[in-house]
DNA sequence: CAATTCCATAACCTTATGGTTATATAATGA
DNA sequence: TCATTATATAACCATAAGGTTATGGAATTG
């Protein structure tokens, strides 16, 4: 059917993982879960060059992460849910397929949640 | 606490995600969830020669995902949890922060999931 | 039309990635 | 000791990543 479409779309994943691999990308992608942003306003909490960031995106919009818009001169980044979702998938494939150390996983992915539940209220707003 | 540790093994993501990225790597990945295995049997699927193998096995012990045994002569290589969980963790925290598009997600991630079973009851037993 | 704003593109540099073939090393076996 | 097995390392190559500065271009404003 046209689910066929994701397993093609798997040849992404290595995109997606790639783009994902890149601390600033990865802010990027934080910034616009908030909503949509221009260049200047993803560019502005970093100490790197507005061309820098403009090459970030397009690495983001060639994974499929992120799509752009166009508002006067501007043309703000947002993100597209399905590659992350595959990504995530398959991990959590992964994740059912290694029976061997599930439990070891669940645990650590417990603490996980708490560090980072502590670290979300640590004083700082962002 | 020691969980501070996992902190400091977030600038881990950037590798952990990059070593995701390569299908040759992945496929490896899913080897070892089956178990352990020597570089010989990790690279016979594959049409890489063996010192690519051995890279790639570096790649991944670097970024923490897999960790080498020494039996006789060979040095096998085994999964570990903690890098996988910090992935899976990134992205469930980022999914979590994405209140926008969470239905828009958790939607995909559903049709991912049919898509991987029907994919898995595909004749092939594993 | 001219200036400004917002962003993209070009050219360049350095380092990393992913592959190769050839060779070294370490443990085992004869 | 000599050969074999299993893996690592070296040297090399091509391409890509991530950054820079400088410049180009499109839409907005004066």
């Amino acid at each position: 059917m046209e689910l066929i479409g994701y397993r093609k779309a798997d040849g992404n994943l290595d995109a997606v993982f790639a783009a994902l691999s890149d601390p600033t990308r990865r802010a990027i992608l934080v910034r616009l879960a908030q909503g949509e942003a221009t260049v200047n306003e993803l560019a502005e909490p970093f100490k790197i060059s507005q061309p820098a960031i403009s090459k970030h995106l397009k690495v983001l919009e060639r994974s499929g992460l992120i799509e752009r818009g166009i508002n006067r001169t501007q043309r703000p980044a947002r993100l597209k849910a399905g590659p992350m979702a595959e990504a995530v998938a398959w991990l959590e494939e992964f994740r059912k397929f290694w029976s061997g150390s599930f439990d070891q996983l669940d645990t650590l992915l417990e603490d996980l949640q708490q560090v980072q539940d502590n670290t979300k209220g640590e004083g700082t707003k962002t």
